[in-house]
DNA sequence: CATTTTATCTTAGCAACTAAGATAACCAGT
DNA sequence: ACTGGTTATCTTAGTTGCTAAGATAAAATG
């Protein structure tokens, strides 16, 4: 069963379709991509939770703990756990703040962060070279369009979770 | 602290730059999605697992429990307690098949269905209406290279899924 | 120095998941 | 019709990641 829905042979496609049909394309790639990460993340004997998490600590300067915390909306207890088995699985390290020793950095280890860059290359490396018969200016409309299809995506959340709060906040009192 | 990169003002950006920079937006809105069906799910009183089967059932023709439980790799076990949450909250019925006593349809309760529609419809209105600012043929180029974007992402599965298949199977003898 | 706040970890309990088996219906072959 | 084997779903026992609440230790405040 395939999710993604496939151009119609030889019938002209009217143009809400081509934009019901682009809609659907991505989101269908965007939900293989998770997929693709919870293969990735049972490779390195991790949770997809931990994949996610790695990611951040990877992308910030300096993550601790409580940051990933804030950054997932997990709490700081299951942060621990999950800090526990991507530290156990060797892919970063616990550093104490030396100015405030309550505090820990979760400092990524270099060489195993190389080892996972290089499985996704290897897995996207088709995708990789396809990209170079987009010209400059195809890049210019493509570069555009994945900015605003990102920042429609935030939007959306915001707006979605707005609405949840407004809807069922009504817990204590009345 | 943001995912995305962003584009680095008034500096020239090489070619190599402005593909690693789409490739990470994409990422990164993929993500974004990740989070607004948590976001949704949890507003629907679901999981994210539950609202993932609902979306195959809606999809596919008569869905059996037994296909949800391949197309989503979960046992048949979890997949009793999905369809009962999912079941419970309204969005399915299950409906014995007639030929086949021992088999279920996972019947999507239209109306119910509609609703969530509604939803992302609301979340979505203002990317879907700039989608009007492209072209004819800006529309193809978003189409095909959305189209690569998701064959990309599947074939990438599955050669990582070959790959952890041919290293982790060496369990029993030697 | 005492109090409060902050950062991480610990503990108890919950719930979704897996694995294995139960149940019931279908499908041969005799 | 009977017997054995397969298939579809559900049930049960046990594992585990998560939350909530509290413990611990260090820093900030006064």
């Amino acid at each position: 069963m395939s999710v993604k829905p496939q151009k119609p042979t030889a019938l002209p496609e009217s143009r809400a379709a081509r934009l019901e049909r682009l809609d659907r394309t991505i989101r269908a790639a965007s939900a293989q991509r998770t997929l693709y990460s919870g293969v990735l993340a049972s490779k390195l004997g991790l949770h997809q939770t931990d994949l996610e998490c790695l990611f951040i600590i990877t992308l910030g300067e300096k993550v601790t703990p409580g940051r990933l915390a804030q950054e997932t909306g997990l709490t700081t207890g299951a942060i621990t756990g999950v800090v526990d088995r991507i530290e156990r699985a060797g892919y970063i390290r616990r550093v104490r703040d030396t100015s405030d020793r309550r505090r820990l950095f979760l400092e990524p280890v270099a060489e195993k962060i190389e080892e996972i860059r290089a499985i996704n290359r290897r897995a996207y490396h088709a995708w990789i070279r396809d990209l170079a018969r987009y010209s400059e200016e195809e890049l210019d409309i493509l570069l555009d369009f994945a900015d605003r299809n990102y920042e429609a995506a935030v939007n959306a959340t915001i707006k979605l979770r707005r609405e949840s709060r407004g809807e069922e906040e009504t817990p204590k009192a009345g």
